[in-house]
DNA sequence: GTGAAAGCGCTAACAC
DNA sequence: GTGTTAGCGCTTTCAC
């Protein structure tokens, strides 16, 4: 790979000219600037990153740290943001991190050995060493898709207690009573989600009843299906479910289909986060829409005036979510036979 | 960020010394090795990569090159891949490149800036120069899920081809004459997969009509709804349905749903790829599946081999694909309105 | 406008 | 076993 020196030397010029050229600075005769351009178009240099980023200190790189798991919307999610960023300017890292102490460990120290310009959490982490180093010695911080109590970073999210609730709002207008739920032990959202479902049916009167909920390990199409299933083993006749992802929602309908019942003849279903495929099942899904795009750049917009320090006060940027009524629900009257 | 000189300064001893404690090296004392870890871990020092990859002149690290547009299929594979380098003692990079010619520069800009060690595309590009510096002067190159002729890369993939075939021979041995096919413009395996389907076609003594296919644009749900819908407009009275892929299986499914058709019941669809979702669908999808963990396991293994010098030979890697058959599908004499 | 020189943080000879 | 030194490729003062 051709240098800066070789480049000089081709050029009969000084490294520093180079530079300068390269980066459009000024103090270059435009015809050494023109000669030097022609050069590097001709050779491919490209400057090294490495020898860039330690002397500027600083490497127009943002970290985006998510779960390697990450489900469809996380995926689109952080393609919205990657682009956003790219038209900022900066390059995008992806950090995959398991949920497990060491893998977190792992890319902590990852992160610190890199001079990025910002960090973006698309993931909740647990190790308290991680939130440590995000608050005090890393560089600007972004949550996305959920924000933490106690701690002032900046955060893009939308109200998911809220959109839970207008998720069941809507069962609930449509007669149901008997509403299971499937969510998640892990991330807050799982939590929030489940306060979400509880708090409508504790608005609509009804009493909750623990057999109609369940909460499993991972937002897995085949932790939906389990999830379902052991939701109809308890035979609590429910005729409506609310799943905290569309992926639990896709597989509890699977576990529906499987049970010979139809959705949403004999179960209405509601997921969240509205991910491309929704609208592609049989049945369609009804879902609570996140606005993917508006997290995306509104997270990377926030980013980028971190990085140039036009920002300084760190807060919350609540985003609103949309109720995407599809086939999936049907009043409840119309329930033949409830699971 | 603490750096190798501050530690020194801290242990009492010289940045040599705490670069060969912390690398692992011989000629260590015991106690002061242990001194400098106990150091590192109180100080939550890390290298700095940009320092140790400039005199190093490498970065243990992979770049992954991906269509930004990537599916389900190559987010597992790529999944599967990073976790294998990362067995293999390596860290990943993504490159996120459109299907467009300044895109691919910019990604090729990026490669040139890094010091890799090593390159894996999961993506076909099209500019002359990414293939001339992937031939000369880029680190080993690993071509996951294509190969490309005339070019001596090592590469990991399925035999397109004979894939198509096995799952069109499929629909055929069920009865079906009348096969209509979506795939894509872009790709060699879009151009693969349909030579398969004809392959089959001829094999089996069906007149090909060129009415039976559509070519979409990309290998989104959207497109395989459209193209479904084309062919639907030209009433070709088809019983069975073969996508290139299934994302574009599963959109012509919805299309087929949205005509008040039923799959398998009227018209008989088989996909390609076996991604995660399929087995969940209603129907669920008839698939031709790409072993995907094989896939990224061998590829990362190569390419582990390649950056020790262990393998030079340039060469492909031809894995197995398996027909999985589930609920969309049907004998043909049982198709009760054709599309 | 241009070049020489220093230095970013680290590792690897090479002395000692 | 350990410290000193040079240098990776680049940008940026600071002379000229």
């Amino acid at each position: 790979m051709i240098s800066i020196k070789d480049l000089a030397r081709l050029a009969g010029v000084s490294p520093s000219t180079i530079s300068r050229a390269v980066n459009g600075k000024k103090y270059v005769k435009p015809e050494i600037r023109e000669r030097v351009l022609a050069l590097v178009k001709e050779t491919g240099y490209v400057p090294n990153n490495a020898a860039r980023s330690m002397v500027l200190q600083r490497t127009f790189t943002v970290g985006i740290v998510i779960p390697d798991t990450f489900n469809m919307f996380q995926r689109q999610l952080f393609s919205t943001i990657e682009r956003s960023l790219e038209g900022f300017g900066y390059r995008t890292m992806f950090y995959f991190v398991k949920w497990e102490a060491e893998s977190e460990l792992k890319c902590l120290r990852r992160l610190k050995a890199e001079k990025l310009d910002g960090i973006i959490m698309l993931h909740e982490v647990t190790h308290p060493s991680f939130y440590e180093y995000l608050a005090d010695g890393a560089p600007p911080v972004v949550l996305c898709t959920f924000s933490r109590e106690g701690l002032t970073f900046h955060s893009v999210h939308v109200d998911e207690v809220a959109a839970a609730k207008a998720g069941m709002a809507h069962l609930i207008g449509l007669g149901h009573r008997r509403i299971g739920l499937v969510s998640g032990i892990h991330f807050s959202f799982g939590a929030q989600r489940a306060e979400g479902y509880r708090a409508a049916l504790d608005a609509a009167g009804i009493d909750y009843d623990e057999n109609w909920t369940v909460f499993v390990p991972s937002y897995t199409l085949e932790e939906g299906r389990l999830g379902m299933k052991r939701l109809l083993e308890r035979g609590a006749g429910l005729t409506a479910l609310f799943a905290a992802t569309d992926e639990l929602a896709i597989g509890a309908v699977r576990a529906l289909h499987e049970a010979g019942l139809s959705v949403p003849d004999d179960v209405s279903v509601v997921g969240f986060d509205d991910i491309d495929i929704t609208e592609y099942l049989a049945p369609a899904l009804t879902t609570i829409r996140q606005p993917i795009q508006e997290m995306g750049g509104k997270t990377a917009a926030i980013m980028s005036e971190l990085i140039a320090g036009e920002k300084k006060n760190e807060g919350s940027t609540v985003l609103g979510f949309e109720l995407v009524v599809r086939e999936s629900r049907r009043p409840a009257e119309a329930a033949r036979r409830p699971a």
